[in-house]
DNA sequence: CCGGCTGATTGACTTGGGTCAAATCATTGT
DNA sequence: ACAATGATTTGACCCAAGTCAATCAGCCGG
């Protein structure tokens, strides 16, 4: 048996496969079987991978750089709803799909991702109910995400987000070592995810530095105290 | 063999259970299998069901009631997530929660809903790989409901979200024919339900009085042109 | 018929944060 | 090096909608 092209190609899916929270520990004869309905597709950055309503052939899993799943309205406003990363899996929703996908989904950067087709896991699924438990998992941890999302818009304030969006960067949160925050993305894309806009955002951060909380340099955000900012979210929750 | 009272009460479980959407169709014996798991629980009005962070026991079907989900801030605000109906099933989520509920839930008026418990289902669901599907498809459709929710409250404003709630009722949205409305909660909770206080309620209700839209007496809405209102919706979707 | 209670309505005021615009900064291709 | 394009910051302005408060409408029990 010589080892063919297309035998590499799988391995290395089977590989990307493996590293997906949703897959992990799953027998290595269920993952060929997944392998077998997968496809790589690689994205150009701002490249769109579906828009909603597009009919839903599968799910993805992010094996490189990060997708933007969001909604439009006809005014051409975007609400983020998840930045999807290596590892991530998303689009669950497209196996049990009458209707096509949901939201829009964009790569950010140059992105590869996989998709694991409907057509070929619904018949394993119905083989596997121990795989149909974890994409059951996965979804609801999707949900609890959705749901945390919308507590966090018509709740907090863009303050508080952003504190919080700090804090939870931080190793450890009540310490005093200051701590660098690399931004990986535009300040503007990071304002959506926010649920905000680039000049709020903006003029949030400057409000933190007054009260040296924090420095930024560049793309660098350095929390000077992790406990002061921590305490700043506590005060803000709390009343 | 005799009909005990047991018996009886199992058959009304199961006849409940085939008028939920998530059971519809399934073969007799798998809905007798499922009863076996479920209990039947009686809320008064404003009784709480589970709060969050309770650990899960499984998910729920409402028989009679409607139930509130939302979450609440150390503030006290309440986000209204979804009400649910006779026939909706919810809290699903449970099946493959390490965690608790993401959320709270309380009974808006006299309640019954069926626990359908944890334990059994999964059992169930591995020899049932369908029922595992359905479950799946169940989920996403409210992870589309949490998408259109998000969406509504970031970029819709009051009057566009009330002209949807009013137009989403009206059996033909682009009749003339005037069409009545009944209010069956107070209004403060519909408020809520469309992410908004009271008062913005009463005052955007007023707008469209203004307009000739509508006519309000005590807790019924009538609608004088779908037609009209549709329009206005467009309107304000449209740029 | 009368207080008492809950819900609804309306007015006056306040505010978070979005929009527009102008001024820097940063990056990149030629 | 230098346009040129895009990102960021800051200031000025505005508005939807929330809060507070006062009034009004129904409804119930006695």
């Amino acid at each position: 048996m010589s080892t063919t092209l297309a035998d590499l190609k799988k391995s290395a899916i089977i590989n990307a496969l493996r590293s997906c929270q949703l897959f992990t520990g799953l027998p290595s004869a269920d993952l060929e079987n997944i392998a077998d309905v997968t496809v790589l597709k690689s994205l150009e950055k701002d490249e769109y991978l579906f828009h909603e309503g597009d009919p839903a052939f599968g799910f993805y899993v992010v094996q490189r750089g990060a997708v933007n799943v969001h909604r439009v309205t006809a005014t051409g406003k975007e609400q983020v709803i998840h930045v999807f990363r290596t590892g991530d899996s998303f689009a669950e929703v497209a196996l049990a799909a009458p209707t096509g996908y949901p939201a829009d989904a964009r790569a950010l950067e140059a992105t590869q991702v996989l998709l694991v087709q409907k057509i070929g896991i619904l018949a394993l699924l119905k083989r596997q109910p121990e795989l149909a438990l974890r994409m059951l998992g996965s979804m609801s941890s999707h949900l609890r995400v959705l749901v945390g999302q919308l507590e966090d818009l018509t709740l907090k304030d863009v303050e508080t987000r952003l504190a919080n969006w700090l804090v939870k960067r931080c190793p450890n949160p009540s310490g005093e070592a200051p701590v660098k925050i690399e931004l990986t993305l535009t300040k503007r894309v990071l304002a959506a995810e926010l649920g905000t806009v680039g000049e709020t955002f903006s003029r949030t951060l400057a409000k933190f530095r007054a009260q040296k909380l924090i420095t930024v340099k560049g793309k660098v955000v350095t929390v000077l105290s992790p406990a002061k900012l921590s305490a700043l979210l506590r005060r803000n929750l709390g009343e």
